[in-house]
DNA sequence: AACTTAGTTTGACTTAGATCAAGAATAGCC
DNA sequence: GGCTATTCTTGATCTAAGTCAAACTAAGTT
C-alpha cells in the first residue's frame, strides 16, 4: 500500500529535519534550507515489496528517502530485470528519467518505507530565491552519475569476490554517515537482490559470505553482517589480480 | 595537444550550429536557442590520444563535443581502469564529478576532436533569462544516468554476445542520429577498448567479430562494419537466455 | 504444533569466457 | 620502401562462476 501523508504545519519541515545533513539540503548554509520548507509539501508511506513508482509511468517529482531502504531496477522487454541501485534514508530516489518526464526505471521499497515528496515545479519555483538549490540538483545528479561508474567499474573489472567486498565496504560507509555502526549491520536485501546487483548469482554471492566467514573476514548470520577485519576487505577490493 | 580556440563573432554560435539538433539545445525552441549564443566563448582541439580533462582536476565547465570522438574512464587506486563511456558529436561530455568541482573520471580524445566549452558560471548567468536552460541540464545529466544503467543492465545480466550485439545496436542509433549511415559505420576504438566497455577481453571481442560475421550478421574488416542483418543482432539482445 | 513458503547453504558438475601463446595484418615512422 | 609498433585473429587450455539439485532454516499460517 502507497500511503500519502500530507505535511501538516507540525510536521518536520526541511529545516528541522534530522535528515538534512545528509539529504537534499546537504552542504547549503542553514540560512538557504530555511528558505527550503515549502519543497516538501507531501509524505508518501510505502509498505514492503510495494513500488514507489513504477517505469514507464509520469515523473514529476523526487523523493528523498526518510526511513526505510529502497531498490531501483530496470526492466527489459525480455524479461531481464537488472537492480540499479539500494538506497538508503537520506538518499534521492528518481533522478533517472527527467529526460521525458517518464521513469525509466521502477523503484521498491525494501521494508516499510517513508519518502517526502519534491515536486518538481516546486524546485524550480524555489530555485527562483534560492539559487543555490539548482546547484544541489545537479550535484545529486552528478554523485548519481558517479556512483553507478563506480558499480560499472565493479561489474566490468572485478572478480567475484572483489565485487562483494566492494559492496560491503559501500554499505558500511554510507550506514556510517548516516550514524549507524560501520561493522555491524543487516542487509535489507537478499542473496538474490545482491546477486543481481553485482552481475552473479545467488549462489556465488551466499558462497562468497560463507567464504569470507570461513577466512574471518566477517562474520555473517542470515542477513546480519558483522564486518571483523575492514583492512582484509579493503585488500581484497585493492589488489587488481 | 590541446589547442584553444577563441570563438570569434564570425565563428559559429548555438543558434547557427549545425549540432544544434542532437547537442545541448536539442528540444529547445529556436527562439530560445537565440539566446544561448554568448553560452560557448571558448573551443578546444584534442588531439588523438590527449586528454580532454583527468581524473582529479578542477571541473568549471562542461563539453559539448563538435568532431571526433571521446572515450571517458575511472582509474583505481590499484591501477584497473574502466571505460564509463564513449561519446560521439552533440554529445556532453564532464557531467559526471559536479558533486565537488572535481572531474571524478578522464577524458581521452579515440581521434582528433574539437570541443564547445560550457562554463558552468555561464550557464547558471545565462539560466536566469532562459529558465529552459536547467531544464535542458538536467534532462542531460538524467540522460547520462539513464545511458549508464543500460550499461549496468549489459554487463550484469547479458552474455558476451548480447552485450557486443547491444553495442552495436545503440553505436549504430547513435550514428543515424547523427545522419550517418546506420548500417555501415567505423569504429573508433580498439577491440580492447570495446572489451574494457563490455567487460569482455580483447580475444573474446574480436572472436565474437568474426563469429558475427560468420553467421552473416555483420562484415567485418578491422574497425570498418557493415550490419547485414539487423533483426538477428536484435534477436540477439532480446532473448534473455 | 504441524505445515507452508520463501530464502539460504552446500555439493557435484558444466561451461562461458579468461588466459596463454603464436601468427597475421595494419599503421606509423625513419 | 623497408622496419618497428601496435592491433587483431585464431588456437589450445584452464578456471571462475554458473547451473542443477538437494537439504536446511526461519518465519508465518492455520
Amino acid at each position: 500500500m502507497l500511503k500519502r501523508v500530507q505535511v501538516t504545519s507540525e510536521s518536520t519541515h526541511c529545516s528541522t529535519c534530522m535528515m538534512g545533513s545528509v539529504c537534499l539540503p546537504v552542504g547549503m548554509p542553514s540560512s538557504e534550507v530555511a528558505k527550503l520548507d515549502e519543497l516538501v509539501k507531501e509524505r508518501l508511506r510505502i509498505e514492503k515489496g510495494q513500488p514507489l513508482f513504477q517505469h514507464g509511468t509520469a515523473l514529476d517529482a523526487l523523493f528523498s528517502l526518510r526511513t526505510g531502504s529502497i531498490k531501483s531496477q530496470i526492466v527489459e522487454a525480455s524479461g531481464q530485470h537488472q537492480i540499479t541501485g539500494f538506497y538508503l534514508p537520506g538518499e534521492i530516489v528518481g533522478l533517472d528519467g527527467m529526460l521525458d518526464g517518464i521513469h525509466s526505471s521502477t523503484a521498491i521499497a525494501m521494508e516499510d518505507s517513508e519518502v517526502c515528496v519534491v515536486k518538481l515545479e516546486d524546485i524550480d519555483e524555489i530555485s527562483r530565491y534560492v539559487p543555490s538549490l539548482q546547484h544541489q540538483v545537479r550535484r545529486l545528479m552528478s554523485k548519481e552519475i558517479a556512483r553507478s561508474h563506480q558499480v560499472l567499474l565493479a561489474l566490468g573489472s572485478m572478480r567475484s569476490e572483489q565485487r562483494l567486498a566492494a559492496f560491503l565496504i559501500n554499505l558500511s560507509q554510507r550506514l556510517a554517515a548516516l550514524g549507524y555502526s560501520s561493522t555491524d549491520f543487516i542487509m535489507r536485501m537478499s542473496r538474490e537482490e545482491i546477486g543481481n546487483y553485482l552481475g552473479l548469482t545467488l549462489e556465488t554471492v551466499s558462497r562468497l559470505f560463507s567464504r569470507f566467514a570461513r577466512d574471518g573476514v566477517i562474520r555473517v548470520n542470515q542477513r546480519e553482517v558483522k564486518i571483523l577485519d575492514m583492512v582484509a576487505l579493503n585488500e581484497l577490493v585493492g589488489k587488481p589480480c
